[in-house]
DNA sequence: ATGACATTTGGTAAAATGACCAAATGATAG
DNA sequence: CTATCATTTGGTCATTTTACCAAATGTCAT
């Protein structure tokens, strides 16, 4: 395989991989509809506050979101909504998965 | 968050997660146009065979991949095409990444 | 049966990830 | 300027992931 072919490869096994974590898709899913901030994310999330900032600042490394402070407050928001558009698909996976699992019983 | 809501979100982060790895993304691209053996998916691999097997189980846990065999061999293929649909959105993330590192330049 | 072939499984070691705590930063209010 | 609030950073530890090797499995041809 080619350099640059590998390191898009690379670029997108990234975005992905950021996503796969229950507490990060859960963020973005969160973000669909506009910004927050990490104060209200955390709301809803039983894990300790430097967790969360961890978890945020992984979503940002990837380019899925991007922040911006406003007084004491960070917000966050989606860069790319498309990303939860997949979501459908994704959830397509699952259900053949437990329709499978269903036809062994 | 009750628990089907969390059952649903970390099902999905791992079909992602199963996604999020180079090798394991390389290989469901490979498979965009029909199934392949095992054998050809290792040629432009450079890993033991093992580590390719696994990398293939993990996706096939997920529900990405079905495998069957036939005589000697194991064919892979897609369950559900549409997660390669995704791509071209990963793909905008990515290049809006690029776009802003290039612009600190 | 025996050997060769394709793939998987089990074991192990190195590296990456995720969670928590404590301490640091930056912004605002008093 | 000091205290306080919101968030991030650094450190540590347990857990998970990944890669390789060696050995096992299942299939086919002889």
């Amino acid at each position: 395989m080619k350099d640059k072919q590998k390191a898009l490869i690379e670029a997108k096994a990234n975005v992905l991989k950021a996503l796969g974590h229950p507490t990060r898709l859960w963020m973005a899913e969160q973000l669909e509809h506009g910004e927050k901030c990490v104060c209200e994310l955390a709301e809803s999330i039983d894990a300790d506050f430097s967790t969360i900032s961890k978890h945020l600042s992984v979503l940002k490394q990837a380019g899925v979101v991007a922040d911006e402070k406003r007084g004491k407050q960070v917000f966050y928001k989606l860069k790319v909504p498309c990303i939860l558009k997949y979501m459908s698909c994704i959830e397509a996976v699952i259900k053949n998965q437990a329709e499978e699992q269903a036809d062994l019983l």
